[in-house]
DNA sequence: CCCCTATCCTGAGGGC
DNA sequence: TGCCCTCAGGATAGGG
């Protein structure tokens, strides 16, 4: 699923070929992946439009169409954003066509549909919920910032449950909070609020590691994830953890476990984890 | 506040 | 070969 280092590639390999293009014509929308209140502005109000940047902000791509509007996709687990040619035949499942002056189409598809597309002004976005009020960028200078280390302190949840928790940390996913867990040596299961000062330290700036050394791989793409262009991220091969249940710890060689914490499946090393 | 579960949805993979 | 079942999970809503 596309986490934070899967969204960071898709927008640096779109971002160059956006900016300053004008979107000529919305040649399909589903409307059942356009969030309100922008669905019913869309169709007339993005064509003509420039695209004057792209960014990330957590695990949502902003694709800015001039003030005040923007347009915010959210891929959910099964999502891809690609820029193809247009005379490409649009695969099934292809929600979202914009062409664009380049000749190229921006595209937006994805089979299970737990993703979605709004478009509005960003203010007014979250004012209606549309987009939610997200926690600390883990590729800022400035992380970890003190509200997550306050967020971890205060918690009786579980580390994995903090870690997955979007309004504490922007753009973590099932992937990276079991990766930085076991970077830093700490068991997921563990509450938040008994980790030493020590093991919080290790696990926020392991955190920021695995999620950069995910981006230099373009991403994992274990099923659906794909670049910006189409193609597979390198990632998965190079996970401590993730995907590897049964399989031998990298660093101690026993056996890692799978458990279910947080609603999610998690994998740990028994032994390396405590 | 916190947890769990159901919901949305399709494709992959195992069993037979 | 092919069918059926299960499972995967990001975000969210609702119940305990």
């Amino acid at each position: 699923m596309p986490e934070l280092p899967e969204v960071e590639t898709i927008v640096r390999d779109l971002r160059p070929h956006l900016l300053g293009r004008q979107i000529r014509q919305v040649v399909h929308i589903n409307p059942q992946i356009l969030r309100h209140p922008g669905a019913a502005q869309f169709g007339e109000a993005v064509p003509g439009r420039t695209v004057d940047g792209v960014l990330r902000r957590g695990k949502f791509i902003h694709v800015m169409l001039g003030r005040p509007e923007r347009l915010v996709v959210h891929l959910g687990m099964s999502g891809t954003l690609i820029l193809q040619p247009s005379e490409d035949l649009a695969r099934p499942h292809t929600h979202l066509r914009l062409l664009l002056d380049s000749g190229l189409e921006l595209r937006y598809r994805d089979p299970r549909r737990f993703g979605r597309v709004t478009f509005g002004p960003e203010e007014q976005l979250i004012a209606v919920g549309s987009l939610p009020v997200l926690g600390a960028e883990p590729l800022a200078r400035a992380f970890p910032p003190c509200s997550v280390e306050a967020a971890l302190e205060r918690s009786g949840r579980s580390v994995k449950a903090v870690l997955l928790d979007q309004r504490v940390i922007a753009g973590c996913g099932n992937i990276y909070a079991d990766e930085a867990c076991f970077l830093a040596r700490v068991r997921p299961t563990r509450r938040a609020s008994q980790l030493t000062k020590v093991e919080r330290d290790r696990l926020l700036r392991a955190l920021p590691i695995v999620m950069r050394d995910a981006i230099r791989r373009r991403g994992t793409s274990f099923s659906d994830y794909r670049d910006g262009f189409g193609a597979k991220g390198e990632a998965f091969e190079s996970l401590f953890v993730y995907g590897r249940s049964g399989y031998a710890c990298v660093r101690c060689g026993s056996t890692l476990r799978r458990a279910r914490v947080a609603g999610r499946t998690t994998v740990y090393c028994m032994r390396c984890q405590s």
